[in-house]
RNA sequence: GGCGGCGUAGCUCAGUGGUAGAGCAGGAGAAUCAUAAUCUCUUGGUCGGAGGUUCAAAUCCUUCCGCCGCUACCA
């Protein structure tokens, strides 16, 4: 039976356009996808938007149009931002979608039946203008004695409404021996060691239902409640699964391999989210995984500085393989990073130009012209061809072991090291030279050259799915691009079309800085 | 305040007890197949400060300085 592998992005949420941070999520469960399917494993990608809660109401309201409407079109804007970063999801879940509906209705029956859901009272400070609660170090209090919220300047008062409670407090235990048990469980380490603190801190029970707004998943058997917004998302990943029935074609994919998340939202999905499933009777995710967040030219993204960042104009202004390749070459994931144009041409010209695309072209184009067009025989092999095949053998284990602990920026460095010595190949055996004195060894070079960018090709088609696919073809290679293609030798004689280069260089107008 | 992390070459970082490393940037040379890309050599660091343990410390301990994260329900 073939080997499952389920990666999830969480879904956006609605009451903004998508950016920089969103598409690097995307980005980075693409890679994982597409890798498991060179692995021939049967993958599912699900990725998505969440489209209930207070604020998408709030943000519906002030666009002036119905929440479903709001909610289509934010959501589509979404789905076009994974179009253009050529995400390879293989569903798209909205929360507003029957099928989630009933799944998070059942999920509640689930968690009442067993006992785990309660009614209390959720007090607060309220803000009825702005139909919000607040915490006590929101609010301020006046000199008149009225209190007020710190950002909106409203009155709040002191609200006590009925709400469902979920009893978080009975997993605190459960939750650190799976900590103990699955090391592997949150990732990265640190992230662990805050997380492990907070249950150590002691858990209390969550409120999970509203009744000061409307547009959510209403509560079965009490319908003045909607559910709280991440109960509701967090359900997205079995509702794609086609739960509550897991017998479905969708249901071997449960439970999840790996959730990618960033890491505001790393507590919802190494808490609250194994605690839901453990409390419904449901296997728990092998992994949650949590990425940092980008600068942009040093400063954080935030509306009122303007620099929010649409990925979509990056990708028109620098290619998308340059930005996705970016995006995980310069930062370690789980990182936080900075976004320049500086050190995104920096990449660019010196590791896509300079570094893979010249190599490909150097090779290639000297081929074209004198090697007849063709991958060339490979001769007699010498101890420095071997030395070169034996590096590229080992490297599909390298990747996969870097991608496998989601160190994206060690796979990449990985493949570099051997375009670095393929290179200095290149350089030692100068089939320029050979050309006149030895075209069975210029052969034999050039056929080692063209086995080595194979093998780079096949690893880096998650990361450059296009440019690199153009590559494959410029190699003649065939429509299996698999990973198992790498342990058959290249074959000879195939007929190459000419080449075109892969990865422009970016040269930036001279900005005159001298006065 | 409590818990945790970080501070290593101009930049980004690797390196957890045994002669300071990589990539990029800088310098010199070589080569000319290639997107003037490539290759070789090379400049450059009192490993945040101070003290301690040890035959030996970037690496362990103490303390100080600086930066950052977490410290729950509104993502």
């Amino acid at each position: 039976m073939t080997k499952t592998f389920y990666i999830t992005t969480p879904i956006y949420y609605v009451n903004g356009a998508p950016h920089l941070g969103h598409a690097y999520t995307s980005v980075a469960a693409d890679v994982l996808a597409r890798w498991h399917r060179l692995e021939g494993h049967d993958v599912f990608f699900l990725t998505g938007t969440d489209e209930h809660g207070q604020k998408v109401e709030a943000a519906a309201k002030l666009a002036g149009i119905p929440p479903q409407e709001f909610t289509d079109r934010v959501s589509d804007d979404f789905k076009d931002m994974a179009r253009v970063m050529n995400i390879s999801n293989d569903d798209f879940i909205r929360t507003t979608e029957p099928r989630h509906k009933a799944a998070a209705a059942d999920i509640w029956l689930k968690l009442q039946e067993n006992g785990f859901i309660y009614l209390g009272a959720y007090e607060g400070w309220y803000a009825v203008r702005d139909e919000a609660f607040y915490d006590e170090d929101e609010t301020e209090k006046k000199p008149d004695g009225t209190r007020i919220a710190t950002s909106s300047g409203a009155t709040v008062e002191w609200v006590v409404e009925p709400s469902y409670f979920f009893k978080l407090s009975a997993f605190q235990d459960k939750l650190l021996e799976l900590y103990e048990a699955n090391p592997g469980f949150i990732g990265p380490q640190a992230k662990r060691n805050e997380i492990t603190s907070f249950v150590k801190s002691g858990l209390r029970d969550l409120s999970i239902s509203r009744t000061s707004f409307s547009w959510g998943i209403p509560v079965p058997g009490d319908e003045k409640h909607v559910m709280y917004v991440w109960l509701d998302a967090l359900v997205n990943y079995l509702s794609a699964c086609g739960y509550p029935d897991l017998s479905g074609p969708r249901g071997k994919y449960w439970p999840a391999n790996v959730h990618l998340v960033g890491k505001e939202i790393i507590r919802f999905h190494a808490v609250i989210w194994p605690a839901i499933l453990m409390a419904a009777n449901l296997p728990l995710p092998a992994r949650v995984f949590s990425h940092g967040w980008w600068t942009v030219e040093g400063e954080k993204m935030s509306k009122s500085v303007g620099n929010v960042t649409d990925v979509r104009e990056l990708v028109a202004e620098f290619g998308l393989d340059q930005v996705r390749y970016f995006l995980l070459r310069e930062v370690p994931f789980g990182n936080d990073g900075d976004f320049s144009r500086r050190a995104l041409i920096g990449r660019i010209n010196s590791d896509l130009a300079n570094g893979l695309g010249n190599l490909a072209q150097r090779t290639l184009s000297f081929i074209n012209k004198n090697a007849g067009a063709v991958v060339p025989p490979k001769g007699r092999l010498q101890e420095a061809d071997l030395v070169l095949l034996e590096q590229c053998s080992q490297l599909p284990e390298k990747v996969r072991g870097a991608i496998g602990r989601l160190a994206f920026h060690e796979a990449l460095d990985e493949i570099w090291r051997l375009i670095r010595a393929a290179d200095g190949y290149i350089d030692r055996e100068a089939p320029w030279s050979l050309r006149k004195t030895d075209t069975a060894r210029m052969n034999s070079v050039l056929y080692v050259l063209c086995a080595t960018l194979r093998s780079i090709g096949v690893v880096l088609q998650p990361f450059m799915p296009e440019q690199v696919g153009r590559l494959l073809d410029y190699l003649g290679v065939g429509d299996d691009r698999s990973l198992t293609i790498l342990d058959s030798a290249l074959a000879e004689g195939i007929l190459l079309p000419a080449p075109a280069g892969l990865f422009p260089r970016i040269v930036e107008e001279q900005k005159n800085a001298d006065r």
